[in-house]
DNA sequence: ACGCACCTTGATAGCGCTGTCATTAAAAGG
DNA sequence: CCTTTTAATGACAGCGCTATCAAGGTGCGT
C-alpha cells in the first residue's frame, strides 16, 4: 500500500493547481463569493463576477471535482452501465453520452457489467455506494433485469433506460420503433416484388428479436402473404447462426425465395457468406437486408441495405433527460419527458434490388 | 442550476448509505481504525481487524471513494484517453483497463479526446486539474503528442504510453512489433510460394504504416524479391481507399498479383470489395491479407487472414504498469519494467492460399 | 427620518475520509 | 524490577469545496 511520507515534495514540477482560497485571495473576496461566481449563483455584482473570473482565468484554477462532490449534493458523475457484445453499440452509446455530460461538465464513468453474475445486484449497490453517481443510464439487457432496476432504485440514484423490452413506465426511458423499423423494411422489400421472403429471427432472449419479428408478420399479412415456415429461421444474433439459417433456408436450391431478411447485421453477414459459399448470388438471386447498420454492413460487398438505429441520438437524449432529471429540484414537480421515441433509417445499398 | 432547499430529506428510501462513523460505531473502534482496516494496513490486531470487518458488512459498508481521493494521496481514478476511430479497439482498450483496475479498487473515466484540437494540451490539463487521477493511458495518436506529453508531465500524473511511435524512452510504454509482425506476415506468403505481392501503405501520419510497409520491404528483400512500385499503393487505413488503391493494383487484369498484403484490415476488406465487384476470385486468383484483426475479419467471406494485435493484453499491460507506479512509493527506487513488448499472433484464415 | 424589503457578501460548519502525532498497551531487554 | 522498543489505537486537523445563516448595504415607501 502506498504511504506518502514526506510531508512535503520538493519537486513541485510547476504545480499549478490553484485552489479557491488562492482565487478568493487574489479578488479580494471570500471563498464562498467564488464559489458562488464559478457555479453561476445569482446575486452576485457583475463588477465582483468579472474580478473573480479574471483571478480564476489568471490562476488557471479550475474547481475540484471530488471536493465539490464531497461537499456538495452533485457529483457531476455519471455512469453508463453496460454489457453488451457489439463494440459499435458501446462506443456510439458512450461517446454521444460523454459529449453531452462534457458540455453540462459532468463526466462519465464507463462501467461494464456482467448480466450473467449472479451478484450483479450488489455489485451494482456497491458501486453506487462507493461513488455517488447524479445518475446512471442502463442499456440493454441490463435495463430489463428487476435486479439492476432494484439496485438503482434503492440507491436513489436517477436513471433512464435504453431501447428497454420490459417494464415499461417504471423509468424514464429512450427507444426507437423496432416494430416499424421491420414494418417499413419488409415493406420495402414488398414493393420491389419480393414476396417469398425468408426471415431470420433474432435471439429469443432480446426483446427486440421479438419486435422485429412482429413487424415483419405484420407487413406480409398487411400484403395478403402469409409467411411460411420453412422461410422462418432461428438465429442468436451471431455470424455462425447466420449461417446456419442460411444452410437451412437455402436446402433445396431450387426453391431459394427471392429476399431474406435477417433480424440483425451479423447474421445477414453470415447468410451472405454463406451464399457466396455455395454460389448464390447476392443481389442477383437472393436480396438480403439486415437490421443495426453495424460498421461491417460497409465492408462487406455488396454493401448491406439495412435498418440504421440513431445509437448516438439515443445517447444525446438518454444524457439530456438524465442531467435535465439530476439538475432540477427534486421536489418540484417534473415536467421533463419521461419517454422519448427516435427515428429509425432505412439504408439502402447494394445488397437489395427489385425481383 | 441545481438549487437544492429542502435540508432534509423525507423519503429516505433505503438510505444504507453508511459512513466509516457507523462501523467505528458498531465495531467499538475509532474510525481510525476502520480506516486502517478497509486499506489492510499493518497493525492492527487480527481480533480487531476482524471485528471491523464484520461490522462493516453487517452494514453494507462501502468507503466513499469521493471522500477517500480527497483526505489522501490517491483518488482511485485513473484515465484512458484516446482518439482512435476504431470502435473496436478502444473497446478492448477500455475492457482490458477497466478489468485490470477493478481488480485494484480503481476506476476508469473514458476520456476520448480530439486530437486535431489545437487546444488539446489544455484540455488535459484541465482535465488534470479537475480530476486528480492517479495515473492515465495515452493511446495512439495522443501517445505521440509532445503537447500531450507536456501537459500531463506538467500535472505531474503517472502515465504509461501504448503503442507510441515518437520519443521512445520518455515514459513507461507497451507495444507490439509492428514491424516484425509485417515481416512474418511476408515470409507466410513468400512460404506459400507468392513472390510477385502487392502491398497497400496505411496512413502516411500514422508511425505504424511505416514500420509495417518496413517489415514488408524487409522480408521482400531476404527472399531476394525487390519489392516493384507499381505493386505498391498508398492507402489512408480506410475502406475507400482500399478499394481505390486496389483499382491501381488490379489495373491490367492480365497482370495481375498473386497476393496482396494491406496494412489494415479496412483497406483488405475495401481490396476485397474490389476484387468481388471485377470478378477477381479471393483467394484462387490473388490472396488478400490484412492486419489488426478487426471483427470485420470474420464476417466478410472469405476469412481474412491477418495479425492479431493483442489490444487486451496491451490494455492489462498498460493498466499493470500504471498500477505498479501508482501505488509504489515515489521516493523509492522503482525497479519495475518500463517497456513491455507483446507477442502478435498470425491468424490464417481463407483468404490467402499457397500459389 | 424610520422601517422593511432585498441584494450582496462573508464567517463558519461540515461532507467522509486519511495523515500526523500522541497515547496506551504489550513485548523485549538488562 | 524498571527502562526501552515496538505494536495497537485514538484524537484531531485538515483535503477543497458547498450550504447555512447571519450581517452589512442599498433602496424605497411612508
Amino acid at each position: 500500500m502506498t504511504q506518502t511520507k514526506a510531508p512535503a515534495k520538493e519537486q513541485s514540477v510547476a504545480n499549478t493547481v490553484s485552489t479557491i482560497n488562492d482565487v478568493a485571495r487574489l479578488a479580494g473576496v471570500s471563498i464562498k463569493t467564488v464559489s458562488r461566481v464559478m457555479n453561476n449563483e445569482p446575486n452576485v455584482r457583475e463588477e465582483t463576477r468579472t474580478k473573480v473570473k479574471d483571478a480564476a482565468a489568471r490562476l488557471h484554477y479550475r474547481p475540484n471535482l471530488l471536493a465539490r462532490s464531497l461537499a456538495g449534493a452533485r457529483s457531476f458523475l455519471v455512469g453508463l452501465l453496460y454489457d453488451n457484445p457489439s463494440s459499435s453499440y458501446v462506443i456510439d452509446m458512450q461517446q454521444g453520452v460523454i459529449e453531452r455530460c462534457r458540455q453540462s461538465g459532468y463526466h462519465v464513468l464507463s462501467e461494464p457489467q456482467d448480466s450473467l453474475a449472479p451478484d450483479i445486484g450488489r455489485a451494482i449497490a456497491s458501486l453506487l455506494a462507493t461513488i455517488r453517481l447524479d445518475g446512471v443510464i442502463l442499456t440493454p439487457p441490463l435495463c430489463d433485469m428487476a435486479v439492476v432496476l432494484d439496485a438503482v432504485e434503492a440507491a436513489g440514484v436517477p436513471y433512464v433506460r435504453v431501447s428497454p423490452s420490459l417494464f415499461p413506465g417504471r423509468s424514464a426511458l429512450v427507444e426507437m420503433d423496432d416494430t416499424q423499423a421491420a414494418y417499413e423494411m419488409t415493406q420495402f422489400l414488398l414493393a420491389r416484388g419480393h414476396t417469398d421472403i425468408g426471415f431470420v429471427r433474432g435471439h429469443p432472449e432480446h426483446g427486440s428479436s421479438h419486435r422485429r419479428y412482429d413487424g415483419f408478420v405484420k407487413a406480409m399479412r398487411e400484403a395478403k402473404v402469409e409467411p411460411r415456415t420453412h422461410r422462418i429461421a432461428q438465429g442468436f444474433n451471431s455470424f455462425a447462426s447466420g449461417l446456419e439459417a442460411a444452410k437451412g433456408l437455402f436446402k433445396n436450391s431450387g426453391d431459394l425465395p427471392t429476399a431474406i431478411f435477417a433480424s440483425n447485421d451479423e447474421m445477414a453477414f453470415g447468410v451472405m457468406a454463406y451464399a457466396q459459399q455455395t454460389g448464390v448470388r447476392i443481389p442477383d438471386q437472393v436480396s438480403v437486408v439486415g437490421f443495426d447498420d453495424t460498421p461491417g454492413s460497409m465492408i462487406i460487398w455488396p454493401h448491406l441495405t439495412t435498418i440504421r438505429q440513431p445509437v448516438t441520438d439515443l445517447a444525446y437524449a438518454a444524457a439530456d433527460m438524465l442531467l435535465s432529471r439530476a439538475t432540477v429540484d427534486e421536489d418540484a414537480p417534473n415536467f421533463s419527458d419521461t419517454r422519448r421515441e427516435l427515428p429509425f433509417e432505412l439504408v439502402e445499398r447494394e445488397s437489395a434490388k427489385a425481383v
